[in-house]
DNA sequence: GGCAAACTACTCGGATATCCGGTGTCCGAGTCATCATGG
DNA sequence: CCATGATGACTCGGACACCGGATATCCGAGTAGTTTGCC
């Protein structure tokens, strides 16, 4: 999986514990974990196109959640970042060569690729399953602290 | 995904069709589906290596399933191709940057990594639930004919 | 004719090139805050 | 003092290099079948 998945999806946190109020340019959001500023820009800019986030240019501007965090999957920051294609494609070589060489016709689908849709469409449903809202519950939860933690150090000027 | 998981699971299918009483070079597995052969043989070995397949070097030699095709899984097919390694790879991200620089120390495993490990465990599940034998008989199912056609073609010399 | 040894052809196995998508970077278009200026 | 226009800096957005891993290929090691020669 694409590494951007892991960024966007924190990014996406930290983006959340602030609030919707103001806008972060995506250099402060690549600051926080020292990430490199102008790629995380590409893909803030995929979560942008997704309807996920909502973009500012000029001044005061940057990147802020576009929905409330319960209305965020992990499916939806995966889709947008990963690409919406299913990791195994069916190139349908039961096609190819001699062995159906005008003879036989399969009017059923390819059988391996019914298989490994069904195990992708079990992943699907679980990041469809778990929102941002349910992760920040999770990190609070484990670790009380990290929200305002979060908030006093994009408040601070660095 | 990798693309010789599709070969790879298509070749096993036909193996197990052909019985495990004579080896199939990799050169004629190839052929029956018009691909690249010294390229097959490259995750024939991995296959082997998995333990999934047994070769058989020199004249006569070859591949054939090591086990019963009930005792195959897509999962094993998959990871003996595609690699151990986790689709989401956490690079525990949130030690990095100032913001958790020395002050908090994290106890707890990495939410996103453990909502993304619970996606991916559940895909895993799926494809270690599905065996050769299962897709062999959705097969026969829906294209009856298929196996005998696939064994006839391997029976002729080409 | 039977047997053994050398030979040959065939197959796997790993080492070696090539190509493409992810990774990383840069610069231009657009925008908003600021500041100077005049009324 | 207030309104207004120009100015400037800041930010996103997309276009441009770079690199590692997947893709594809080739040749050597080893083996089994075959043939040939000898007893």
């Amino acid at each position: 999986m694409n590494e951007g998945v892991e960024w966007a999806t924190h990014t996406c946190l930290n983006l959340a514990w602030l609030g919707d109020e103001r806008a972060v340019p995506a250099a402060r959001l690549a600051a926080f974990y020292e990430l490199p500023a102008a790629y995380l820009n590409k893909q803030l800019q995929a979560l942008a196109r997704a309807g996920i986030l909502t973009s500012v240019s000029g001044p005061r501007g940057g990147f802020r959640l576009a929905k409330a965090p319960d209305q965020v999957t992990l499916m939806d920051v995966v889709t947008a970042i990963d690409g919406p294609d299913p990791a195994f494609r069916c190139t349908e070589i039961r096609l190819r060569g001699g062995s159906s060489s005008g003879t036989t016709r399969y009017r059923t689908p390819c059988a391996i690729d019914t298989a490994m849709r069904k195990a992708e469409l079990a992943w699907r449903r679980e990041l469809a399953a778990q929102t941002l809202a349910d992760v920040m519950t999770t990190v609070e939860a484990t670790n009380p602290g990290v929200p305002d933690k979060v908030r006093r150090w994009f408040d601070d000027t660095h």
